[in-house]
DNA sequence: ACTTTGAATTAGAGCGCTCTAATGGTCTAT
DNA sequence: ATAGACCATTAGAGCGCTCTAATTCAAAGT
């Protein structure tokens, strides 16, 4: 910088005012300065103006897991959102793990981001509102009743609702559900499940089996539901990733789909969408969700509201190819109980 | 800082050996001043210390799409093992344009990474070898033939080989190839067809179509593939995602696969092997990749060394379910022309 | 002519840290 | 005792920038 000053024949004042474009400088110092700075191929250092602005213009964007595309979606909708208002994105991986999310986390505090995103983070709700207390910090996807925190999610409890009354109406009462495991999300999801059963007159059926969230998890599973006393005519699955991992298993162990048993996902990433899964599933607004964490990051960062805020998007139920009445001999009966025929 | 050395009545030098935890402290004070910080909530501020230490143990990861879990994969490699050398992987999206990557370099540049991992890459040899010049900078999965920049890929021409070699010895002469248009890794992967088809003395055949490295972008290339005068008995796509709208596609017409049409994708994402797809695709070592990126960056740094590395990784041919001999009236008679029964 | 106003420019302190060289202290060898 | 060696600790400059307040200068007003 002191050489494009003295290359410029200006003051270090001066190029730093070019450099973040202040109008009050003269168009003819402005290029002397710019050309300059173009011939000793200057770059200001990032760290020097953060340090000197004591602003990061950056907000951290904590991501679970980088192969669910879910996920690149939602990240996708904060980055370009951040972009609008001048913010840089700084995209670190969780890895599917609370305690390397700690560690990113950390990362930022130590970046002086301005606010965080957390992506379906695992960590507990306590972590959360310790770190939301030094940083505006918004979780996206994944929920928390902490008062402290802001959240940005599909409402897991209705999405799982359409899902299940989506089978429920076309006749299935043993329905099934993969839950997301430790995943924070999943307890939503199983609440849904659960009141959607009782709902439906069905809650006698209730079955929640501990699964995952990656195709991998959901393969002994598959095998306990199949080998069961009463195995179910429909699955609702956690995600879309591990109802693909069913959909393996099911067709490994020669079960029709949705000839015996339905299967719905969550997610409706573009895995769903492919015409040979063609899952039913439900869809999340990621694009929207992504905008909708940034925009509250930055009404955290002017307003000193101290009330939490909550934003729960709309989820909506994808009906493809995967879900279909129950096999006649599980059909419901006009009296609505379930007997052989 | 300050308060924490008062706190702790030690000087802020001190309170700076001990945050990079130096050997030379004794364990009282050592002790004093983390208890210290712990009280304060001090956290060290990188963006002054980076400054301060004129480096930043940073590396830069540029990512195609973020969508495509091929990059997810690649980048959970880098950032496995930058973490191994105590380096801070930032990831910034390319969103797919050039342009946009031009950008993310920039912002690499001002915050003085070490060095750059670019995941993909849209931007042509010359804008490359310019970076490259600064900023230590290797470029993964996507090749580049200028000599001042250093790669780590997989042979996408014996890749490509591997898939024809395998569509010929099934029988198909008519083989397609729908390429990644623009994707600086397509051109590697045509030529690896074109020389395949010709060693498969079918070169006459070769049909190369325009497509891109996205499910949407196979809509209207098999639409053209299947309305052509002499439609190709097998295809080869550029990637899986292509490979999967593909498949979409020829659903959509009625097409059976692989009984009138074989299909190959690459990259054995976990898309190809969800059982419904079941893609016969080229396998690349994701997660080597990323290793090896950061090794190579890594070398560059210590390194004095002015010639370009270039690792090129082995393909590996994964065959699934959709490949298998061309329908009967288009197979190889015993002379090897092709003709109809 | 002289002040007033305002725009363009600059000097210089300070952001929070690290690093070099200097300081003080303890221990052994002479 | 005294010098030398060695360790833990500290003072203080400096990293590359921004920002406030001060300065300069030209045009306008009286």
């Amino acid at each position: 910088m002191e050489d494009v000053a003295e290359r410029a024949k200006v003051s270090r004042a001066l190029v730093s005012l070019v450099m973040n474009n202040s109008p009050q400088v003269s168009d003819e110092k402005r290029e002397s300065v710019l050309r300059a700075a173009e011939e000793l191929g200057y770059r200001p250092n990032l760290a020097a103006r953060q340090l000197a602005k004591r602003r990061t213009q950056t907000i951290g964007v904590l991501v679970d897991d980088l192969r669910n595309p879910f996920f690149g979606e939602v990240v996708d909708g904060i980055e370009a959102e951040a972009a609008n208002h001048g913010f840089t994105a700084l995209i670190l991986n969780g890895h599917r793990d609370a305690r390397r999310e700690l560690d990113a986390v950390e990362t930022f505090l130590q970046f002086r981001v301005e606010g965080m995103a957390l992506v379906g983070p695992r960590v507990g709700d306590d972590d959360l509102a310790r770190l939301g207390g030094t940083t505006p910090c918004v979780v996206v996807a994944s929920g928390s009743a902490h008062p402290g925190v802001d959240t940005v999610t599909t409402d897991g409890r209705w999405g799982a609702e359409l899902a299940v009354e989506h089978l429920a109406s076309l006749g299935h009462t043993r329905i099934a559900h993969m839950d997301g495991g430790s995943n924070v999300s999943a307890e939503e999801r199983r609440a849904g499940y659960r009141s959607a059963m009782q709902a439906a007159g069905i809650g006698d059926f209730i079955d929640i089996r501990a699964a995952g969230d990656d195709e991998a998890d959901a393969l002994d599973v598959i095998d306990e539901l199949l080998s069961a006393a009463d195995p179910p005519t429909a699955i609702f699955a956690f995600n879309d990733l591990l109802a693909a991992g069913a959909l393996n298993r099911l067709d490994d162990a020669g079960v029709a789909v949705p000839g015996e048993v339905s299967l719905v996902g969550f997610d409706n990433t573009f895995i769903a969408a492919l015409r040979h899964l063609s899952l039913t599933t439900v869809n999340q607004p990621t694009l929207a969700m992504g905008r909708l964490a940034v925009e509250t990051l930055l009404t955290r960062l002017s307003d000193g509201t101290d009330e939490p805020m909550r934003h729960t998007l709309e989820p909506q139920l994808v009906v493809r190819s995967t879900t279909g009445p129950p096999p006649m001999q599980f059909s419901r009966t006009a009296n609505g109980a379930t007997e052989r025929s």
